[in-house]
DNA sequence: TCAGGCATGTAAGGCGTTACATGATTCT
DNA sequence: AGAATCATGTAACGCCTTACATGCCTGA
């Protein structure tokens, strides 16, 4: 049993030996899309994976006082993380999308504001499914242009990548209406 | 300067004055479904807001030991809340997805079982759905089938639920891909 | 020479969940 | 008689972010 920080540990070192700095580095494309994890949390997972018997390290001279570690994902490790992706996670709770908490509340606001908050909003979305599709091109391209085999690590990055890119285009129709709709009164309201 | 569960409470209570104990079950119904509060950091989380002056209580002699508080918004909490819906929120940091974990893991996991639990998760998003539409439907229906005027508290929740609707569309489509490039490999492997 | 990247760790504090604690009323 | 619901509060614990602390090497 291990938090899920750590397999998410776990998940990233199956593909490649890393230091924890480059942890936490890795923890930003693509897997940061849906989960991050800064260095402070991962120091300490990562001894906790080394009890544990998931990881082992191999020292070298690095730069700073301390000498450099570079972990890896152990048998045990392997094992551990093959059962718990099978596993079926718990219902998950409320997920705090504070757009979607704004929303909610933007009966209460003012609404040329309100709809020139959502319309701002685009713009983000689009540059995060632009580097998306952008990623998505990389992986195929690996690959001969087709997905990867569902046994190659790529393939993780092309499923996730896919979901991304679908929920970015439905997130932007949204974003789309909710500043057409508060605008549209507006409209009506007028001379 | 409130924590957003702070607007969450002051979103709740501008629709109704309620006690602590009515957010913590109202805040499962349609809020919950993006927004969660248990009890125990409610009644903390009130006292606050009841120093900032954005909440006021009149007090009934309830049962229990203690005498039961319905709290409702101050002018100074609406002028609050109205503020904050407009303010642009902080990127949002990642979202913790488990089952997108899961995915990005799941080339290190036995296929069939892997399938089986992406297939598995359909059903619980079909029930989802269908309860996003049974509320979707219900809140038309109290304004002549159509949406709700957006100065209208139900604009707020026909805008969360009509993400909500999109988001588990989208979300079953990708399970149910996932299921199937999960299994198709083993048919081509196959005799 | 100074900024930025590489590299590892610890500590403080916020947010959130679960469990502890109390006790009246109502339904079975 | 016992369980469930209404009702309020506190405490312990876990997870996560941010800041503190150190120090080498490389490039501008």
């Amino acid at each position: 049993m291990t938090s899920r920080l750590g397999y998410a540990i776990l998940a990233l070192l199956a593909r490649l030996p890393s230091t924890g700095y480059e942890l936490s580095a890795r923890a930003r494309r693509p897997l940061g899309y849906f989960w991050t994890a800064q260095h402070g949390q991962i120091y300490p997972e990562l001894s906790r994976l080394l009890d544990a018997g998931f990881v082992s390290f191999t020292t070298s001279p690095g730069p700073g006082p301390r000498h450099k570690k570079v972990y890896s994902v152990t048998a045990a490790g392997m094992r551990e993380l093959a059962e718990w992706v099978v596993r079926p996670p718990a219902p998950a709770r409320g997920d705090r999308d504070e757009m979607l908490l704004k929303a909610y509340a933007c009966w209460t606001a003012d609404q040329p504001a309100a709809a020139a908050l959502f319309d701002d909003q685009i713009s983000r979305h689009q540059e995060r499914l632009a580097r998306y599709l952008a990623d998505w091109q990389a992986v195929q391209s690996r690959h001969g242009g087709g997905p990867p085999p569902v046994t190659h690590p790529d393939f993780g990055s092309h499923a996730t990548l896919r979901f991304g890119i679908d929920y970015e285009r439905q997130r932007i129709g949204w974003l789309r209406w909710m500043a057409d709709a508060l605008s549209a009164e507006k409209r009506l309201a007028g001379p």
